[in-house]
DNA sequence: CCAATATAAAGCAGGGATCT
DNA sequence: AGATCCCTGCTTTATATTGG
C-alpha cells in the first residue's frame, strides 16, 4: 500500500490527559507540500493529486521561502480566511474552478508589505496555553496555508518520531519565516477550553493528537482524533427523491424554504419502507403538490415524490451554507423530540 | 468453522466547467 | 438552458481477512 496522509478519526469524546495536545480544526482542504533539492514545489492533495495549478500563490509562497525552508515535506491545510474563520465554501470555489484565475476567489497580490504582526501573537511553543484569538486575529482574508506537521526534513524521514518532536522541528523551521499567509497551527494544552471556544465561535471542531504518536498512513490508529461541532436542526421532510426508481434521499424544508436533501442516516430497511409507501401512494392514485413556491434548482431533473403532509425530522450537519442548504446533512430521528428511529 | 474485525467498494451531496 | 461529467468528502454496505 502506498502513502496516504495521516487522517484524524471521528470521535464524539474529547480525550483528556497529559499525553494529548489539541489544535483547531482548520476547515479547508488537506495539502502536502514537497520541496525538493532544486527548489521545485509540489502540492499534493489528500488523494495525492497535484494541486499546484489550483493554488499558484501557495506554490509561489513556498518558492519564495525555499532558501529558509530547504528540501522538506510539509503537511497542513489550505484554507480561505474570511476575516473571522475559515470558509470551506470559498476553498471549494477555488477547487472547482481548477485554477486561481477566476473572480469568485481570485489570487491576490502578495501582501508582504503589510505589517507582519502575525508572529508576535502566534503561538511558538508546543505546549503554550494561549487563546485561539492570538493565532486567528492576525490573519487577513484570503487563501492561507496552515501547517501542522513535518514528515521529511532535508534527507531525513521524521515519520517515526513522536508528533511533538516533529511539531517542534516544524516550528523551528517555519516560525522564523511564517507570515500572514503561511504559519503553523498552534497546539493547546487544554482541550476542553479549546472546544468551548470552538463552539462559541462556530468553528468546525478540534483535533486531538497524542504527543508520542508516530505518523501513520490513513485512519488505522487512535492517535489523531477529531471532534466536530454539529448544527442540530428540526426540519420538515416534504418529499422523497428517487434514483433509478428507488427511494434514495429525503427533501428537507426549513422555514418554508428548500434546505437540501438528506441520505446519510437512512439504511437499506428504511429506504425499502419508503419504497413501500411510495407504491401505496401510487396504488391509491393520489399525487400531492410540490410544497415550494418554485421548484428548487437542485431538484431540476430529479424524480421526487411529494408527501401529503410534512414529516418533522431532526437532522444534523456541519453548517447552513449561504444559499440555505445544510452541509453534510445526516438524519438523526423522526419527529422533533429526538425519538429514536 | 464461524464470528469479529479490517479493508474495499459503492452511493450520495454539492458546485463548477464543459459540451450539446 | 439542460444534461453530464468531474472531484472530494462523507457514510453505509459489501467483501476479505484475521483470530478464537
Amino acid at each position: 500500500m502506498e502513502f496516504e496522509p495521516m487522517a484524524p478519526v471521528t470521535d464524539p469524546c474529547l480525550p483528556a490527559g497529559e499525553e494529548w495536545t489539541f489544535q483547531l480544526k482548520w476547515d479547508g482542504v488537506r495539502m502536502l507540500a514537497q520541496l525538493d533539492e532544486a527548489g521545485t514545489i509540489k502540492l499534493w492533495s489528500r488523494k495525492l493529486l497535484l494541486k499546484n495549478s489550483v493554488y499558484p500563490e501557495v506554490e509561489q509562497l513556498l518558492k519564495d521561502k525555499f532558501d529558509a525552508l530547504g528540501p522538506c515535506l510539509l503537511d497542513g491545510e489550505v484554507i480561505y480566511w474570511d476575516g473571522e474563520r475559515p470558509s470551506f465554501q470559498k476553498v471549494l470555489q477555488r477547487e472547482r474552478s481548477g485554477s486561481g484565475s477566476h473572480s469568485a476567489c481570485p489570487v491576490e497580490p502578495d501582501d508582504d508589505t503589510r505589517p507582519d504582526h502575525a508572529n508576535s501573537g502566534r503561538n511558538n511553543s508546543p505546549t503554550a496555553a494561549l487563546t485561539p484569538e492570538a493565532e486567528t486575529t492576525p490573519v487577513p482574508p484570503g487563501i492561507r496555508y496552515v501547517l501542522f506537521d513535518l514528515l521529511l526534513d532535508g534527507g531525513t524521514d521524521l515519520r517515526d518520531l513522536p508528533f511533538e518532536q516533529r511539531y517542534s522541528r516544524l516550528l523551528g523551521k517555519v516560525a522564523p519565516v511564517s507570515d500572514n499567509r503561511l504559519f503553523v497551527a498552534a497546539c493547546y494544552a487544554d482541550g476542553q477550553a479549546l472546544w468551548n471556544w470552538v463552539e462559541e465561535q462556530h468553528w468546525e471542531g478540534v483535533v486531538s493528537k497524542r504527543r508520542t504518536s508516530i505518523y501513520r498512513s490513513g485512519k488505522k490508529h487512535r492517535d489523531w482524533l477529531k471532534k466536530k461541532t454539529a448544527v442540530i436542526l428540526d426540519v420538515d421532510i416534504v418529499g422523497i427523491k428517487q434514483r433509478d426508481g428507488r427511494a434514495a434521499s429525503l427533501v428537507m424544508r426549513l422555514d418554508g424554504l428548500f434546505a437540501g436533501s438528506v441520505s446519510l442516516g437512512l439504511n437499506g430497511a428504511m429506504l425499502q419502507a419508503l419504497d413501500g409507501a411510495i407504491a401505496q401512494m401510487a396504488d391509491s392514485g393520489q399525487q400531492w403538490p410540490m410544497p415550494f413556491d418554485n421548484l428548487p434548482a437542485e431538484l431540476k431533473g430529479e424524480r421526487v415524490i411529494w408527501l401529503p403532509a410534512p414529516m418533522p425530522c431532526r437532522v444534523t450537519g456541519l453548517e447552513i451554507t449561504s444559499n440555505g442548504l445544510l452541509r453534510h446533512p445526516k438524519l438523526v430521528s423522526f419527529g422533533s423530540s429526538g425519538a429514536a428511529l
